[in-house]
DNA sequence: GTCTTATGTTCGAGACGAGAACATAATCCT
DNA sequence: AGGATTATGTTCTCGTCTCGAACATAAGAC
């Protein structure tokens, strides 16, 4: 970022990264005050973006007194991502525009081998279209330097991701845990937040650091294994080759667990949620577990606040559901792993607002921060006119 | 960062930045190249920054073929920064420069109020000078939102820093731990690194987690609390509140508390050092204290390492003699709670470069934060000549 | 039907960094 | 000793950027 020309694409990507964050589409006018240009900067810069087929200027319903204004949404041709999100036994493909809006695109079952990445790219072959910028996908594990993938559950231990993800487009595989706290930060209950932890719950638990609304990735791009802190002091050992766990106390395995059922493998969901119920319905014994969920939960949400000092604390997956049944519990027991003089402002502890899709909706995300950068906008964008060239020659969009 | 002013501005701060974090001293055409700038852009900056006493040219020692160039050396009439280290009854002041020189300027013992802030700023004014621009302290306690500070071993709780820091100068304080971890960062072991960790050891442990070389401050200012996250079981309460913290097993307390001393209100640390000392020596009980502390500190850094994924982890203060007695003990405790697939490329545990003065070193850096900023840097900078006007008007620098 | 308000559009101004061409000061080589 | 080589400093032109001011335009308000 030294030249005049980096500036221009600095404010480019600035423009569209606003309109892509914003929950409405956003006018010109708008996206002006909002990011502190000038009318004529912004006509400039959002007439480059028209013309390199990234946004589309379409008259705005008028809103009040004055000239009515043009809102800015994404381009017809424009580019497009598709996010995957792959569980232990099933799999969705969406597709994801600039401003953020996902449609559905196909699932499918799967036989819980890598064989299932084959059948995500025939997905995405038949789904593509020649507006496939980018590839999301959401994994239960963590994926070591992006590439490694390890999902303990499966028996994945080390799975090369270039030998089953092609090259076809740029592909990012990353964990889903951090991928469900980025969509939190970017459309959900973490947004704005500066530092902020979530936390997404299955039949582990596994999370991220959110910093300025970016899930840190560490050195290896395997931070976050929150789950695999002895946090809560439990004697089992657990299938990651260390004792005391989290993850032992916490999740779908540990609520089986303690009921008696066996539990790991990435099975026994529907169990769970069952021994939720029962709970609910006033069972003892899967109160029980339910309590002993949520009080780990807490202690280890405690534990993590001293270190991490988070202003805010969201979860999903199962934890939407933990925080519904016992919120007082999960509240207290934080408060008691919290340092006394943090007490009086402790972290809030909130559901994650942006559903069960979360993980989906990260990897769109992810997909999306690999477009708008610097680098992709400059190869994307026309040759400018070598000066002196009529500047409006042609209204017709052509992308390069 | 919109408009080509900006971009001036930005430039000049990355090239005071660059000399500021340079290890020698940097010329005008190294820096050039380093920044990637053309000769005559980094001319002018630099003439700019000259003008505004930031930096000062110098003719550089010959270095092989070519026209000799300059060297950039910090003004002599330019800010500078001081720093303060407050133990628990001493404290020690310096003075630091751009480049990053630092002279100790005065030392002294305090009583363990927080009078001794009155005797800082006192022994601060007899040292300003014109120069002084800011002003950074270390302490060994969180400073909530910079502002309220708890220092349990000395009985510190909620100090208010409003009524003892005074405004005469831009003043920051904060956590000694983060700090060292600071130094670390922009002068140590830590350059460099991308994700990192620095943990301080001395009557407990305090760390930080540095992310491209800033350390992390939280939501609050108080993140970095690491030393009290239960992380290896123990039974015992700690002072700040909660039982079982990595604290009680690691540091000069921990290590008294083995032999059957009294550990606590911040005294003891030569006890501490005696220990070592003994242990070095083929004691076999001060062995087992030191044993005991070493394990648990590799305990607790895996359990951090699954969580954080650092590339490396850097110790100081007592941390230094526990990786030099005990280096082994460390990694392989480290390694028993690092998850399985993690054994393979465990992060790096290294003594800090830095020293003894680290906290001060850091607190060095943290002012210089506050300095080299867009906004400092454009109040600082002379107003412009308005068009036309000689630009080689006068060679005698002045400060607005 | 006119006034008010918000936005679009056009044009000139000021500033910035790049690049080329040239000047300069050291070492290297014969 | 003197020319060749090399790296840097300096100067000037050029293209680009955003801004601000002035004016044009399209809606609602009165």
């Amino acid at each position: 970022m030294t030249t005049s020309a980096d500036l221009r694409i600095h404010n480019l990507v600035r423009l569209l990264r606003a309109v892509h964050d914003a929950d409405e589409p956003l006018t010109r006018a708008g996206v002006a005050r909002l990011l502190g240009i000038g009318r004529n900067t912004a006509a400039a810069l959002v007439g480059e973006l028209e013309a390199a087929a990234l946004l589309h200027e379409v008259p705005a319903g008028a809103t009040g007194r004055g000239r009515p204004t043009t809102s800015l949404l994404p381009h017809p041709d424009g580019p497009v991502a598709i996010a995957a999100d792959l569980r232990e036994d099933t799999w969705t493909l969406a597709r994801i525009e600039v401003g953020g809006r996902l449609t559905e695109l196909a699932s499918g079952e799967h036989d819980r081998t890598p064989a299932v990445f084959a059948e995500i790219r025939a997905a995405t072959r038949r789904h593509a279209g020649d507006r496939l910028a980018a590839l999301g996908v959401a994994v239960a594990g963590p994926v070591r330097h992006g590439r490694r993938l390890h999902i303990s559950h499966l028996d994945w231990d080390d799975v090369d991701l270039a030998e089953h993800v092609g090259d076809e487009w740029p592909t990012t595989v990353d964990n889903d845990a951090r991928l469900a706290g980025l969509a939190e930060a970017r459309r959900g209950a973490l947004r704005g937040a500066g530092t902020a932890l979530h936390f997404h719950i299955d039949f582990d638990i596994g999370g991220t650091l959110l910093l300025g609304g970016d899930a840190q990735r560490g050195a290896g791009n395997i931070a976050g294994e929150f789950g695999h802190m002895p946090l809560t002091g439990s004697p089992l050992w657990c299938r990651c080759g260390v004792q005391g766990c989290w993850s032992l106390q916490v999740g779908t395995n540990a609520l089986l667990r303690h009921v008696g059922q066996e539990a790991g493998h990435g099975r026994g969901r529907e169990a769970g949620r069952e021994i939720l119920a029962r709970a609910e319905a006033g069972d003892a014994r899967a109160g029980r577990a339910v309590d002993d969920n949520a009080a780990a939960l807490g202690h280890g949400l405690g534990a993590l606040a001293n270190a991490l000092d988070p202003e805010v604390i969201t979860l999903s997956g199962l934890g939407v559901e933990l925080l519904r049944l016992r919120r007082d519990l999960i509240e207290r027991s934080c408060a008691e792993k919290l340092m006394r003089f943090r007490r009086a402002e402790p972290p809030s502890i909130l559901a994650g607002t942006v559903g069960e899709a979360s993980p989906l909706r990260g990897a769109a995300e992810l997909a999306f921060d690999t477009i708008l950068t610097p680098a992709w906008l400059q190869a994307r964008l026309p040759a400018r006119p070598p000066a002196g060239a009529s500047a409006r020659a042609s209204m017709t969009a052509r992308r390069p």
